[in-house]
DNA sequence: TCATCTCCAGATGT
DNA sequence: GACATCTGGAGATG
């Protein structure tokens, strides 16, 4: 592979390219056994035409708002979209210590994980310098950005944040990338109820890469004497795949939990899922919490397409 | 400063 | 193997 196309950069990948860089002379942007249309122009084309299809709501139980579409991203697109931004982007693993019993343990999280964007109070200008929303102003030395400066999303995944707008009616300034490289990468139940995100808040997330279970489970509710008995609810399994999005809406993160479980046993090399979710954070505490939390000052990780697993990066 | 709450990975139980 | 429940340290909150 020596064409100009293996050089292209994350911000480039829903460009259109230079008009000679075809898919016929390409291995990178070959797709199993698709079609012989011209890929890098229909790439944009598509990205700008999604969702593939319209979303299924899912609100039949007490504080559940969801539209789910199966799939967002359409078959042809969603290896591709999924071996780019594993190759392309660079992870991070955060590490910590907890004592247990008197024992100290590292924990490094069950996960790997990135975020780009800035809150509702700040943007990006036409450099990438974080500047005041309303003033335009340059914003120096806050000491919500200044541990981790903000980043832009790139642009193929601001693309696909474009679109989720459109498709949802919903405002994102936010992008989470959590890779889970097998079975044993997880996330424990918790819900995306940061005050920062203010009152219910919408979440879209994307799957990409292989299938995993999202289960969802309401929050435990405090018996009250005052009250009746609230509507028995029953927990929910979803088998997301390549290219699906959920979008969670109104009181779902106020009431509902949701994980992704560890998975063992001949599921357990699964070959890797990506999940990217959009929010809308409001304050600036939240683009610090993001960053602290998924970036972290612990090690990079880069996907390494020979070994086929990620490994550290260095510099 | 202290008490309480919340978070979440890992251990344990069914 | 799947998953519910329990545990407990750490950080946030008031």
């Amino acid at each position: 592979m020596s064409d100009s196309t293996k050089k292209r950069t994350l911000d480039a990948f829903f460009r259109p390219p230079p008009k000679k860089a075809r898919v016929s002379d390409n291995n990178d942007l070959k797709i199993g056994d698709s079609s012989t249309i011209d890929k890098d122009q229909s790439i944009e084309t598509e990205l700008k035409s999604l969702p593939s299809t319209i979303g299924r709501a899912i609100n039949d139980q007490a504080d559940l708002d969801l539209l789910y579409f199966e799939p967002y991203i359409p078959k042809y697109l969603e290896r591709e979209v999924f071996q780019f931004l594993r190759k392309e982007l660079f992870f991070y693993r955060v590490e910590y210590k907890i004592k247990r019993g008197g024992i100290e343990t590292d924990i490094r999280t069950p996960r790997y994980t990135t975020v780009f964007g800035v809150d509702e109070t700040s943007r990006f200008d036409e450099t990438g310098e974080v500047v005041d929303a309303s003033t335009g102003r340059k914003v120096e030395k806050d000491k919500n950005y200044s541990k981790y400066p903000p980043r832009p999303i790139p642009k193929c995944l601001d693309d696909l944040r474009s679109s989720t707008e459109a498709a949802t009616g919903c405002k994102f300034n936010f992008c989470l990338v959590n890779y889970y490289a097998s079975g044993s990468d997880s996330i424990s139940y918790h819900s995306d109820d940061e005050r920062f995100l203010g009152s219910l808040p919408a979440i879209a997330s994307f799957s990409l890469g292989a299938k995993r279970d999202f289960l969802m489970k309401h929050k435990p509710v405090a018996p009250n004497d005052n009250a009746p008995p609230p509507a028995e609810t029953k927990p929910i399994k979803l088998p997301l795949a390549s290219g699906d999005m959920i979008l969670m809406r109104g009181r779902t993160q106020a009431n509902w939990l949701h994980s992704i479980p560890k998975r063992t046993g001949k599921n357990a090399e699964d070959g890797g899922r990506i999940n990217i979710t959009f929010r809308r954070a409001m304050v600036k505490g939240g683009t610090e919490n993001y960053y602290n939390y998924n970036v972290g000052s612990g090690p990079v990780y880069k996907w390494d397409e020979t070994r086929r697993e990620m490994r550290l990066w260095k510099s």
